[in-house]
Formats: structure tokens, sequence, C-alpha cells
DNA sequence: CATCAGAGTTTGAACGTTCAAGACGGGAGG
DNA sequence: CCTCCCGTCTTGAACGTTCAAACTCTGATG
């Protein structure tokens, strides 16, 4: 194998000093034009890369941000990551950053994981996903000053740090105002326990669809832990009821599965909306709210470049001026179901 | 901010020189244990951490493994290699590495990339995913001597090159077995065209299943591209036959999602069993066969480890003398589909 | 008593990059 | 003619680690 190609190697080929090729590199308008295409030439000719590890040494950058990989819990919910984990990939290498992952069971070995990334590998950034109200990771990561960015709004505090969420409220929104337009009257909804940021808001916009006809949501408002067996059992429950829905708008494709499951088996015809829209709805036919995720990891990176080239964040905006808390809208895909 | 903890700072703090405390990190035994005990607790009490960059310099290695994510094709494969992954990652922190992300389009950007990384972040290796007969990317690697492991055997030559793969044609067999003894006589198969190593594993399983009860599996074998809708075309088509099958073993959940939705167009009854147990099939309640991907991935992990800290590859095996090929034995979920 | 062995520790150099400061030459201004 | 400045380029040092070699004891051996 060839010599290893180094900033040294390329500088005498191009019989210039190091330093010279560093600022081709980096400030290309300083170097006399002439010497800037000698030195590109060299550079490409013999294939150099600048080694990222001498140069983290000396700049403390690594160009690296972390991401969380979780260990599929639900199985339906994990493609949504997945297809997250993708769009962020492609962006970061797009804006000269590579992704790294790392797993951890609950919080606080979360918190001891970052401890030990930015020790060892000094990493630039993380991303953080599924935060929720009292999240600790976020309080200790800004307490350190370390970059970070959330793919879910901040809960609590609008403006403490940079954000990128999908208005989940719009696409329940969207899914009911969908229902009504389809004549539909009675319209239920079958979400998560009160409390989660994610769940709340997207029984919000479901509620004030159902409001603005005049309609009064709360009797046919329900909750339950996410899960297909249990948005069966909700649904049948709402199925046997006097005077049923016709339609049912859920906070998750896993209840929304389940919720199918009790209209086939009851054997009537009531719509059933999704969220998520994941292999699941596209496979049995389940109309659901779409996330724009390659756009929210897309607008992740964004932000972590600002926050990171621009010098941190100051009154909710990152160095250029610009806002940094993203909110993406949802779009409705419509299937068989609904 | 406090000064960064340097190994300097620990041998300060120690009373001893630098090299002592890279020793006792690294060859613990040539300490003496007095100082090796102060120096632990010098090393704890300053949470010091080696540089990785430092590190990497010096020796050359980044403890750095990379996977290629892939955009999610079919959206119900995608799950698999998410589930990989987390195993992936979890298996390396185990043994010292950290896991990179990258995307590419086709097999020449990925070898495109593989300089890229290879060149500027010296990686240690490379975990492929989905090889087939004729990969340019595991020549190119070889050639170049980089280590790597592939997910999928080494469809060419059996011991080229270090692999883990799971036993397709036993998890065929294993689906088939179980409608034989459900009774079923008349066994079909919903596979891939012809040609992929995958593919054509599979296949061999259920054909040589139904060749053991004395049947003739030609009959009853079709082949068609991985789809909901090839899947549901095919199994109406075998459905309509004057002799139709009683059970439709497929290669994949997509086609086997595909051949329950033309039992249930027909109104007959008719077991369906898939492969790779997604989040879909546990949804709907289909048989599959299962892959043990935390193990593959722990698997693989093992023979990096070995290829790396053992000195390549001789002969088929690693440097520790175990063999460089792994093959696990899938499982058979049983569910209401069959 | 001089020599040697070996355990335990220290020292200098090197990995490849960028920062900070300096060197060089030529043209403008006094 | 000297000075200063500007554009362009070079030099030395530093980042934090590990390798290779050297050093210092202590105790044993001839």
């Amino acid at each position: 194998m060839a010599q290893k190609v180094t900033i040294a190697t390329v500088a005498r080929h191009a019989g210039v000093s190091r330093q010279t090729v560093s600022n081709v590199i980096h400030s290309p308008e300083i170097v006399r034009e002439e010497t800037r295409e000698r030195v590109r030439e060299a550079i490409s000719l013999l294939g150099y890369r600048a080694s990222q590890a001498a140069r983290q040494m000396r700049t403390g950058r690594s160009q690296l941000i972390a991401v969380r990989i979780e260990p599929t819990r639900d199985g339906i919910n994990g493609s949504v990551l997945d297809r997250f984990l993708h769009g962020l990939t492609e962006a970061a290498g797009e804006a000269g950053y590579r992704v790294m992952l790392y797993t951890a069971e609950d919080p606080a070995t979360e918190i001891a994981t970052y401890d030990d990334l930015l020790g060892a590998y000094d990493l630039d950034a993380f991303v953080l996903t599924g935060t929720d109200h009292g999240d600790i990771r976020t309080d200790w990561l800004a307490e350190r000053k370390v970059p970070f960015v959330t793919f879910g709004r901040s809960w609590d505090a609008p403006e403490r740090y940079p954000w990128v969420d999908v208005d989940g409220a719009a696409g329940t929104a969207a899914a009911t105002a969908h229902l009504v337009t389809q004549g539909h009257q009675r319209i239920a909804f079958v979400g998560w326990p009160v409390g989660s940021g994610v769940g709340d808001n997207r029984r919000a916009g479901w509620a004030s669809t159902v409001r603005a006809t005049g309609a009064d949501p709360a009797e046919l408002d329900r909750a339950t832990p996410d899960g297909i067996t249990q948005g069966e059992a909700v649904a049948d429950e709402l199925l046997g009821l006097r005077n049923p829905p016709t339609a049912v708008v859920c906070a998750s494709d896993s209840l929304a599965l389940g919720a199918l499951q009790a209209v086939r088996a009851r054997g009537v015809t009531v719509a059933v909306t999704g969220f998520d829209d994941t292999p699941v709805a596209q496979a049995i036919g389940l109309t659901s709210v779409s996330q724009p995720l390659a756009q929210a990891a897309a607008s992740c990176v964004d932000l972590l470049a600002g926050v990171l080239d621009g010098g941190g964040i100051r009154d909710g905006r990152t160095g250029d001026g610009t806002p940094a808390q993203v909110l993406l809208a949802p779009s409705l895909v419509l299937r068989q179901s609904g």
C-alpha cells in the first residue's frame, strides 16, 4: 500500500508549504490563483483527504453528531425513527457532519453516555428524540452548553433551546376535518392518557375541529396507553355505545390498527384514521397523518449548523438570526379506511 | 468550564508520568499495584477520558465502524435494518466500538463513500448488508484490505470473507414443515425471481420440505418482485387454480400480506406464512419466520473484533482460529394466519 | 566488589493538522 | 532613500496520545 497522503505530501508535490495547502482548503481567497490551482491539482491527483482526527485535535471539533437509536418498542413506531435517521444522515453528510449512534435504557444512562461521548469523541452536538415535560436530558446538556437540537418541541418553555417538531394538532385537525367533509358528525378520538406533550397536542387538534362543528368533543374522547390491543378494546367500547361514533381519529397507527380490528369484528362501517403513516398503515390501507421526516431531519441539521458555526443561540435565535424553532406541517394520506 | 482533563493532568495529580498513566490503562499488569491504584483514583476523581482523536492519531485506529442506512425501500423491510442497527450499536459499544452511519444511492457511490470515510475518519471496519452475487463492494474492500463483515453470506465463494447470515432455507423449511403437520398437502410458494441469493435460498427450504413429503414442488412455485400488490396478484392466481393450494409460504411479509388480502377477498381458508416477522406481521397476526437480529449483530461485532484485534483472516478463520462465517437459525413465530 | 537482570518508571519523539507569528518582496508615500 | 503597508507565503508550536528507548533502583550472581 502506498504511503499515507498527508498535507505535507501535497505541499511537497505542489511546491508550497503545509499552511498554504491548508489555506487553499479553508480560505482559498487569500491564496494567489495560480498557486491555488496548483495545490488543488495536487490534492485531487494524490487523492488527499484531511485527517479528521488531526484536525479535531487542533480545532476541538469532531464534525460528529450523535443520535440515540431506540430498541424498537412497539415495533410499529420504530420505522419513524428509521426514516428520520436516514434523513438525518443524508442532511448531515451534506453539511459536512457524520452521524454516530448510541443506545441507552433510560434518561440516566443516556446522560452517562453523553459524558462518555463528549469526553472520548468530542462530539459536536446531539439530536434528541421523544422529548416530554421535565426532560432531564435537555437540562443536563444546556447546563454544560453542549449544542443540541430536539426532534419534538420543548414542552415546558417554548424557546429554551432549538427544536424541530411536526404540528400534531394540525395533523389530527386535518384528519378530523376530512371526516367532517365526508359527512361524519360523530367523530371519536382514541389517544393516550392526558399528560404527554405529544398526546395532548394530537388530542387538541381533533377537539378543536369537532368543537368548530358545534358538537361537544368530551363525550367521544378516550384515552389508553399505546398498543394494538388497547386500541381495539377502547374502540370496541365506543362502538358499543347507544349512539356510537361513525368515525374514529386515533393518536397512532397502533391504536388505529386496533380500532380497525374492532370495526371489522363488529362488521360495521366506521372510518378510522391513524398517525405516523407507518408501513403498517400503507400495508392495510389505513388513512394516516404523515410526518415530513426527511424535512424534519434536514431542519435539525440546519439548526445545528447554525448553532455550531454561528456561535450559539440568543433569544431563541441561532447565530444568523433565524428562529431556532421549526414547526412543520404534516400531511394527510388518504386510503380506504377513511 | 474547567480546563480539559488530559493524561498530563492525571499524571500530575497522581505524581507519575504520562506514560505510567497510559500503562495503567492499557497494560495495568506492568505497573506496581500501589501506583496503579493511585492513578486509578486520580482518573475517576478527575473524570478523565482519553481523547479518541489523539489516540487515533498515534495508533491509526478510530474504534469506529460504519454501516449504511438505507432509504426504507418497501417500508416493511425497513424495520429489519432498524432492529439490526440497534443490536449492532449495543454490541459494538460493549466491544469498545462506535457505529457511524452513511447513506449511498448505489454501489458505485457507496464505494466512493468508503474512500471518503477511510480517508477522513480512518474507519476501522465496515458492516455491509444485503449482499448478492457479484457484489463489487466486497471486492473493493477486500482488495484494499479494509476489514469488513457482511450481514448476508458470501453467495459466490463461501469463505472469501467473514459473514453472518440467517439460514433462510431453514426458515421456510420450518414454516413448510409446520404446515405439513397441520395436515396441509398442497403448499405453494410465492417468492422472488430466480437469481437472488437470498430468494433462491428461501425457495430451496420450501422445495426440499415439500419434496420430502413425496409431492412435486414445481407446480405450485411462483416468482414475482417483492411487494404487497405483487403478492396479492400471484396468490390470487394460485387460488384460482382448478386444484388450489391450501397453504402459501411466502418469501417476505410484503408478499404474505398481499397473499392474505387475496385469501380474504376470495373468502377462502388458506394458511399463509411470511418472512422477517416485521411489525406488520405482528400487527395483523401473520405467522412469520423471525430472524435473530440482535444475535446476528452481536456476531458481526465478534467477527470484526476478531479481525481487528487478532490480525486479519486466514483460510476463512479469524485470528483466534474460530471460523469467520456464522449461520444462525431463524425461528417460526406462530400466529392466526397459519 | 563489579556485573547483570529485571521490574518499574520516565523521557523524547511522532502522528497530521491549524493557529499565531514572522519573512519576503514590491509598490506607495513621505 | 527610508519607511510602511499589503499580499503572499513559510515557520515553529501546539493539540493529547502512545511507541521506543532510556533511565533508576534493588537484589542476585559470579
